[in-house]
DNA sequence: TTCATTTCTTAACTTAAGTGAACGAGTTAT
DNA sequence: ATAACTCGTTCACTTAAGTTAAGAAATGAA
């Protein structure tokens, strides 16, 4: 399990085994049921979370509707935006599979980066690359249709369609879960014809 | 002109008159002709740009269609992905309007990052800040209809509606421009009713 | 100025997404 | 085991966006 966290960090900086024993004993695994409720909307947070194994997912919910605008599965890191700006969240973020998750608050994360100058380097390398990813999703979003957006999901995070609810994934694509059951039908029938 | 400049650094640190003029010094002013296009598709770049004064634009050509993904104004900052990731451009910037920029590339920003370590902590700030906006952004984006964005633009930035063109504030909001024009022919239709 | 181009709007028609309702399959709770 | 839910799909209908075309208004260039 620890093996996935080593091997994301490798992709970034190096680390001594003193450094990984240094990481494990701050103890911050913590296994989520499915369906736990991680943040809620109106409350604050200082918790960042990586995941490791399961998936977890970010909704609002408006006019009684929930709007899912984000999954994050294996190797996924999510600092939610309330953390950074220290204002209540306007969103939900919930297990949607038993998960493991890597938890550090802010205080936390303050007292490593002075211990190992590595990490600092190694978050701003990750925040960096963070916000091209971002960038580059939302421009994609933005430039293409829901049946585009729907096949471009096919390609990059297969494993989505198999594990999330349809209506999640719907919301996720900006449409209602019928239009993704019509999309998808639709699709079948161009692969046919 | 300056003072657009240090009243925005004035939000993240203050400056004595020694470190301003060590940035006036680095002569990273820029007047700009509308039109003129400041990175193609294909380009690599390491150019950062903070406007002054004017309108710059970012846009995709998909299809040999245009599709703008965003607009900068006074006191918006810009680093392109594609600076960040060092590969070249997907998109195309270009000047609205006549632009008056600072422009900053990133050998020049490691250089005075270590001159005066203020700039470090302020670019940092920054970018945190940067990345909760973008978060927010896109989750606004996914979660409303063209109609509910073309509303929240109104309010947000009414000044792009006036100085950008239709056809191009459609695309931005991931319509044509023939829909706009009939969306905004509805919405003043309700409010006469 | 005049001619050409770009920009914006309108209209008619097509296509796709939203809505409300119904149904069966699978799950959970009692 | 049965009742109550949730979930995905389908259908008929409504609404909004895409498409094609045309024309008016503004802009720019010769």
């Amino acid at each position: 399990m620890k093996n996935i966290l080593f091997d994301f960090i490798s992709k970034y900086v190096s680390l001594t085994e003193d450094e990984k024993n240094a990481i494990v004993s701050l103890d911050i695994f913590r296994s989520v049921k499915k369906g736990t409720t991680l943040l809620k909307e109106g409350q604050k947070s200082l918790e960042s979370y990586f995941v490791l194994k399961g998936c977890i997912r970010v909704y609002y919910i408006i006019d009684g509707e929930e709007k899912t605008t984000a999954f994050y599965t294996e190797m996924d890191a999510l600092t939610p935006p309330c953390v950074i700006s220290k204002t209540p969240s306007k969103y939900y973020i919930s297990c949607l599979e038993d998960t493991i998750l890597l938890v550090s608050n802010s205080d936390m994360e303050e007292e490593v980066n002075t211990k190992f100058p590595k990490f600092e380097i190694m978050c701003r390398m990750f925040s960096a690359e963070l916000l091209v990813k971002q960038q580059i999703n939302f421009d994609e979003f933005k430039t293409s249709s829901p049946e585009q957006r729907y096949l471009n999901l096919l390609q990059k995070r297969p494993d989505l369609i198999q594990r999330v609810p349809q209506h999640q994934l719907a919301s996720y694509l900006g449409i209602k879960p019928q239009s993704l059951s019509r999309l998808r039908a639709r699709i079948m029938e161009k692969n046919k014809g």
